[in-house]
DNA sequence: GTGCCGTTTCCCACAATGTGGGAAGTTCCT
DNA sequence: AGGAACTTCCCACATTGTGGGAAACGGCAC
């Protein structure tokens, strides 16, 4: 932890509470316990949150959960950006893990867009494609997408002509839904120069809190040295284990 | 404003300044003009945020947004709750302003379902709703709900057989579709005794983030005296009102 | 280059502010 | 009633946050 210049007492005491009583709700005296604090400072620092509308309490007397002044700044930022919000400290943790290029997108109607990505050290990267949005077929993270859509959706979208970008696109339809649910299976999918010839991508699933697909994480680099065969299968999991995390960021459970 | 207990003076700043930034990002310096504080008591404040997550520094250069423990801690609060959680406060001043029970409605499947409501002072009251789902056809919160879904869903709903709860239903789909017409006109709509006799009700739609319908907001009370004449339009256009800014709390824009 | 903005960061003496022990008040059990 | 939780309140203390001001940074114009 780096020295975040200087840090002021009540109030990181103050987000310990909110992310408690976030995590769940209790009363005074139990996240005095938890977080070992003197109930009197508890009370005193969730009087204020109350007052600004950061907690409230539970209709069932005893207990304080989150206020809707805390949904309402949530709600101020851009809907896409909350996304990107979220996800960034993630995708940091996870560019040093897998040390290649990570970003997220989200779907825009038959495509998926690229929203945010973090580059890694190396001085040969892929090019950066936040702003740009590719047919879900032909890249890791539009099949993930994909795999989580109502089958009529899929049929729809499968029932169109498919683009393809590379020798090794598969376009056909019968073979792209068998991939979709090995998709389900693993949770993960890697793609090799499907795309375009020298970039190989793995990508999972972000899941919202109503628990639908709302984007996806993934990794990217050129060929020649991604993925590294013995890290194929970790890097994957990587992926997916950090797709997850922030899915439970995104209020996702379950 | 009643007195609340004790407030912590460093955190009803630090909840100013996330207000401010939710408004509208922006940088130290300008932020302690806006709020009219040190620069360097803006600067410790911000840097703890940062440090918390609770803001983060936009990516070109100079100035600060909502971070991703805000986003996160608003998601982990039940979506369900969340409408209401927002709508909450409002609904109170909405009581003392007609004088009647007030409450929040959600679709679900078919039917609208009440979430949660406050009473009014007066000893003769509706009883409280909570928990029950009805009908759209039937209930203001209802037809507001429909009155904003798309054609083809609307037709779904009314291509079936339609209860009729008092002698003053309206189940004739030809009817309804005339009175949604009017209520996206007028953005609020009365109902009288046609759910239930001696009941009267006014509704308003509440949109979220996302711009669609997330539920409704009513007033109701005995036929015998509500709304009173003299008052039904402006009773009408406060409810229209305070749901407008729900939902801006909601997030909704323009 | 040099000088002038408007920033943000850092330092430090001061006392206002938040702190926490404990007592009094509440509510809900048995 | 009695007791065991909880929450609210009070108050002396010094820790903690405060804010003035200076220093460091960065951009822009000349």
């Amino acid at each position: 932890m780096w020295d975040p210049m200087q840090s002021v007492q009540s109030i990181d005491r103050a987000f310990q509470l909110l992310g408690e009583v976030a995590d769940d709700p209790a009363g005074i005296s139990e996240l005095s316990r938890r977080l070992d604090l003197p109930t009197s400072t508890v009370a005193r620092l969730l009087s204020t949150l109350e007052g600004l509308g950061a907690v409230e309490r539970l209709d069932s007397g005893t207990g304080y959960r989150i206020g809707p002044s805390v949904v309402t700044m949530a709600a101020s930022i851009d809907p896409t950006q909350s996304l990107l919000a979220v996800a960034q400290p993630h995708l940091v943790e996870l560019v040093e893990m897998v040390a290649e290029a990570v970003g997220v997108s989200i779907p825009a109607g038959y495509d998926v867009h690229y929203i945010g990505q973090v580059d890694c050290a190396n001085p040969v990267q892929v090019r950066d494609w936040t702003g740009v949005s590719l047919p879900m077929h032909v890249v890791p993270s539009g099949m993930v997408v994909l795999a989580h859509w109502p089958d009529d959706a899929v049929d729809r979208y499968l029932d169109r002509k498919l683009d393809r970008y590379t020798a090794r696109s598969v376009i056909r339809p019968a073979l792209i839904r068998e991939r979709l649910q090995q998709v389900r299976e693993d949770g993960v999918v890697w793609m090799e120069e499907e795309f375009s010839e020298g970039i190989n991508s793995v990508a999972a699933p972000l899941f919202n809190a109503a628990g639908v697909v709302a984007g996806a994480l993934h990794s990217h680099g050129p060929s020649y040295r991604f993925p590294d065969d013995t890290l194929r299968d970790i890097i994957g999991e990587q992926v997916r284990s950090c797709a997850a995390t922030i899915s439970v960021a995104l209020g996702h459970t379950g």
